[in-house]
RNA sequence: GGCCCCAUCGUCUAACGGUUAGGACCUCGCCCUUUCACGGCGGUAAUAGGGGUUCGAAUCCCCUUGGGGUCACCA
């Protein structure tokens, strides 16, 4: 066996951010190698020039620290296999490639685009089950080869692939898996630039730096026969696959930008926390064969394991995710949230007004009870940091009576004439209030909560009035009088 | 279209031949509460269809249907 101590690596190319379903393969990477003692190693594919893009392995590295998933080797944590960026070890995959070539596993094309895209209408044309390079070029002659590269033509290098061959492999979570040659095309090893292709780069990589189990997306399946082909060209031994199954859409499709966010950034800079992320991803696929749903990473390493990774694909979904991550919210202690909450302000419109720690705790323990991000305790209740400047007609019309004026009128008046303290005392001002006009307490409450949010939900009326304090609780039921009354 | 993968409530899932098919999110109802929530209790809701195998099938096999992935000098 190739192990005692497993590798996995997690080996996103960068295209300027970390995709959530990249998230749960970085994941399930990560959990495999902690709880099984391993080493988790974070690779960057970044073969495709064409596709570069400023700062993105910057952006990629931050989301990972921000997410909490510690790499033992990568770009910035130097280990003995490095580099670990592919785009730095072109000379590696030209060694590899040339022990392929000199094998005939692997040939010069020289063929143009042009020629490319005729074959394949030819193809359609004649209605072939499967497109596929027709090795034209495999037929060049050693002198042919080396006078077109004298003459600096333009090539790749493929992959020959032999005819009417069974390739088979296990995968951990899927059982055997059988292709045939017939239906896997000489693949692109090394492009006309240089550069080597996922497939090439990929199974060199994972070879050199010691990778026992290869866990990846589902996308990657159909062409693990081109890559179970390489090994056995190389004469290296493989390694285990794990193909996970895919994070849908909505509709069931491939979890796709166009129908939400996909960007893990996406879901920090709308407030979520990265232990509600990585629970709520984690689950996205697996469990541990109980009723627990929430977790904390040290529990997920603790219980996870590849056999127990669901087949079928999981839609991601939003109102769980925001279940969960108000969970992880309640959890959290005041003063974490308090940060939490302060930062928020700073990055909202509210970041010129000052609100003192006593206020911001009185508000934290209101909202946390009902919101599924920190974001909310500001989005959900703006009443709580300015004046209504509209009210709720629903909630209007069905408490605001003929004499609602009235009553809040003489609630005006007991307020002025009360030391408040908390938030009881407008409880006895309204209790006062309701007895000197003979009627129940429920005529002021309606009035009351209209005055001071405008809408008929939120928190308790008598919290609300306390976080935004007397002289303004005053101001409040004025205007709605002055509103509603004519 | 070829190839490959997959199939339990709307969604995430449990069940590894014998359960009234369980839990969670969502949703609805009731209780609590002279407000809003929280909380508590309860309800609606699933084995895609058809054949086998078996005393017995959500579970094993086959077919059909449906969905997805993949067929790039992208990963």
């Amino acid at each position: 066996m190739i192990n005692d101590t497993p590798r996995v690596r997690f080996a996103p190319s960068p295209t300027g951010y970390l995709h959530v379903g990249g998230l749960r393969t970085a994941l399930y990477n990560y959990l495999f190698a902690k709880k099984n003692n391993g080493s988790f190693i974070l690779r960057i594919e970044d073969t495709d020039r064409a596709r570069y893009v400023e700062g993105a392995v910057e952006n990629l590295l931050t989301t990972m620290k921000w997410v909490g998933l510690d790499y033992n080797e990568g770009p910035d944590k130097p280990g003995e296999f490095g580099p670990y960026m592919q785009s730095e070890r072109l000379d590696i995959y030209r060694e590899h490639i040339n022990n392929l070539l000199d094998a005939r596993k692997a040939y010069y094309c020289f063929c143009t685009p042009e020629r490319l895209t005729q074959l394949k209408e030819e193809q359609q044309k004649q209605k072939l089950p499967q497109a596929k390079y027709d090795k034209h070029c495999l037929s060049l002659s050693k002198a042919e080869i080396e006078n077109k590269l004298k003459n600096n033509e333009s090539h790749v290098i493929r992959l020959n692939v032999p005819p009417t061959e069974t390739i088979s492999f296990d995968d951990i979570i899927r059982g055997k898996v059988e292709f045939s040659t017939n239906v896997v095309d000489d693949q692109i090893l090394i492009k006309s630039d240089g550069y080597p292709t996922y497939h090439m780069a990929n199974v060199v990589d994972d070879h050199l730096m010691k990778i026992t189990h290869v866990i990846r997306g589902e996308e990657w399946l159909s062409s693990t026969p081109k890559h179970v082909l390489l090994y056995k060209f190389l004469e290296w031994e493989l390694p285990q696959f794990a193909h996970l199954p895919l994070l849908l859409n909505a509709d069931k499709s491939k979890l796709s930008k166009r129908q939400g966010d996909v960007a893990v950034e996406d879901y920090k800079s709308k407030g979520y926390l990265k232990d509600a992320l990585n629970n709520f991803v984690a689950l996205l696929g697996w469990n541990a064969g109980d009723d627990q749903e929430f977790y904390y990473m040290d529990e997920l390493i603790e219980k996870f394991s590849l056999e127990r990774v669901n087949k079928s694909g999981a839609v991601f979904n939003l109102e769980k995710l925001n279940w969960l991550n108000g969970e992880h919210l309640k959890k959290l202690s005041n003063d974490v949230i308090l940060e939490l909450f302060k930062n928020e302000l700073a990055s909202s419109e509210l970041k010129n007004t000052n609100y003192s720690d006593d206020t911001l705790l009185l508000i934290i323990d209101q909202m946390k009870e009902r919101v599924a991000t920190v974001k909310e305790f500001i989005s959900e209740a703006p009443y709580l940091y300015s004046r209504p400047n509209s009210y709720d007609e629903v909630f209007s019309s069905k408490v605001w009576k003929d004499n609602s004026a009235a009553l809040l009128t003489d609630l005006i008046e007991i307020i002025n004439e009360s030391e408040i303290i908390d938030k009881d005392d407008y409880e006895t001002c309204l209790k006062a209030t309701a007895e000197k006009n003979s009627v129940g307490i429920g005529k002021l409450m309606g009035p009351f909560r209209l005055a001071l949010s405008g809408v008929g939900h939120g928190p308790g009326v008598y919290d609300i009035a306390n976080i935004i304090g007397k002289d303004e609780v005053v101001e409040r039921i004025r205007v709605v009088i002055k509103t509603l009354s004519l």
